[in-house]
DNA sequence: CGCTGGCAGCGAACCGGTACGCTGGCAGTC
DNA sequence: GACTGCCAGCGTACCGGTTCGCTGCCAGCG
């Protein structure tokens, strides 16, 4: 593998002008730019990432972190990472993916080796034990996920309170009083993912502005268990005639409960949905949803990124994506009739 | 942050005595080294890989080369990448994320600037583009899925054959002499994934040996195709009361398509499946299966490449992890009544 | 007692880049 | 014609490790 030696000795320059090329920090004289140029290409020659790093001190690489969490259905989460990775080339960054039960020792890892100049969290709960060591060593890093209080850390997430409302307003504005919410698990809740909470507390919010009733059910985790609870839940007598969905697992299932049940989408009942369009697409998801954003929201966890490895000091940053409604008539307008 | 130097002036020795206490390749003298690792202790000190990686050109980084398929159902594809980096770390090795829509640039770039030291490449199909680059520059890399010709790559997958096999004597041995295999989209077999027709062709074998009859019905890509295929499938008349099924989209529909047609299972038809645990954990798949094994198909991938890198010029290996067979009792014995 | 051998630890060179101060040549100005 | 200013390009130090040959000490042995 040719060296920055071997280019400057074929081009007849010296070392650290064959440098100024490669940076174009210095201006260099256009034929001997190009004399530099053509060796470059002669000896196909590109710079050892490595011993750039170790002069600049930047590694141009970001550090993704990465907690599976075995209960948690994401079918997503290989859309995140693709589109982080995405995003960070765009910005002259790679991806080291950081997978480790505990997680923070491979922050402390790959921080103290210099590995990374910047680290992503991913699925990011209240609390989260990742979050100490970032704030203690003042280490660029930015939180997908939001956790209630932000201390002085970026973080980027989907605004889960707008698309509750958007979804709440929807059914309102179709003329529905009242409505099922189907949500996470008790243990997603207490686990302090924010995300579920955000969600649950906008759409009650929204509902009682609206002076719509709207009766939350948990659904548990596993497979069975969801089709069992959506199943009660729409089976009671007296059941709302309009189902809000904010569980992934949950929407999945719902085709072959409705099914079960003999309920008709809209006709018998109208189905509004937040979830990811991949999910929608892989499971033919029929309803009017709200689509998280993977690529959105990992653009501009990237972007937050870029900006504070320019300016360390400049005050933290919390985005909230805003969620657009995908409209696919599973929702029909009812006449009030008590 | 603390350097070697900082180290060794603190230990009151050389610099590169410290360096035999890190790499452990010199010996020092017992208590030395204990005033060096006091050393290290008190000035949390911890080697720069950047630096480290420059003298000994070992990056201790692996390449990961991801290409997102749209059309791909692959919720498993996350568990993959878990997997994978978890069995590098087992063995001291980073993973760096490379995706890009033309993996080749990823493959060039990562190979050329010298940030890893191999390659596991997934999702491989026939005549890959990214295998040429590899070859020619003799660079260490692991190939996920089995090309029809290794021509000398190293490559693991899970052995699809023996699956097939597996799948179809159960069923045999229950006594079913005939039966319908739903497998992947026409595309699929086009595209040159090599599992979806080592599968078919190790399916049909193995039902000639043993005298069984075994209808092969594609079910195009797309949610609502595939229960429409799979409907037909099932619904025209002296359709076999068997199923064996290769698709993970088919798989996860199944169970809506089985209420739809009020077929129960097993009592009505045997059902045998190839997927995932996950998939199976994730949509309550309740069928006799084998699993395809994510976290042993990355173990022997993450294990051959250490060996490429050990023994460069070893001859290539072509590992087939051996597939188990999961009861689940979706399979009834039939007795013959012809 | 002198020679040999072993070995702990040192020092310098090196990996492949970047950064910065300096030089030398040329043009413009008085 | 001497002085000034500008700037392309050079040389060298440096980033933080590893490697390897050498030194100097001590023990063992004849």
């Amino acid at each position: 593998m040719a060296t920055i030696g071997d280019v400057a000795r074929e081009a007849g320059v010296s070392r650290s002008t064959v440098s100024s090329v490669l940076t174009g920090r210095k201006l260099v004289l256009p034929d001997t730019r190009m004399r530099i140029e053509a060796a470059i290409a002669k000896l196909d020659y590109s710079v050892n990432t490595g011993a750039r790093a170790l002069a600049t001190s930047r590694t141009m690489n970001l550090g993704l972190v990465v907690r599976f969490h075995e209960a948690e259905f994401s079918p997503a989460l290989a859309t995140y990472l693709v589109a982080i990775a995405d995003a960070a080339r765009e910005h002259g960054y790679g991806v080291l993916l950081l997978t480790e039960v505990d997680g923070e020792n491979a922050i402390r890892r790959a921080v103290a080796g210099r590995q990374v100049d910047g680290l992503i969290l991913l699925s990011v709960v209240e609390d989260d034990p990742r979050i100490g060591p970032i704030v203690e060593f003042r280490f660029p890093a930015v939180l997908v996920g939001m956790p209630a209080d932000t201390r002085g850390v970026d973080a980027v997430d989907l605004d889960f309170v707008v698309a509750a409302r958007l979804l709440v307003d929807h059914l309102a504005d179709h003329g529905h009083r009242e409505a099922t919410l189907a949500t996470w698990p008790d243990e997603i809740f207490a686990s302090g993912r924010t995300y579920a909470s955000r969600f649950r507390d906008g759409a009650l919010d929204q509902a009682a502005a609206r002076g719509m009733r709207l009766d939350v059910v948990s659904c548990p985790s596993g497979a069975e268990q969801v089709q069992g609870a959506l199943w009660a839940a729409l089976n009671r007598p007296g059941a709302p005639r309009a189902l809000l969905v904010h569980n992934d697992a949950a929407a999945a299932m719902l085709p072959m409960v409705l099914r079960d049940l003999h309920l008709e989408v809209p006709g018998d009942i109208s189905v509004a949905s937040l979830h990811s369009a991949e999910l929608g697409h892989h499971y033919a998801l029929p309803y009017t949803s709200v689509d998280a954003q993977p690529e959105a929201v990992a653009e501009q966890a990237v972007g937050v990124l870029m900006r504070r490895l320019a300016t360390p000091d400049a005050p933290a940053e919390a985005i909230l994506v805003q969620p657009r409604l995908a409209l696919r008539s599973s929702v029909r307008t009812v006449t009030p009739q008590s």
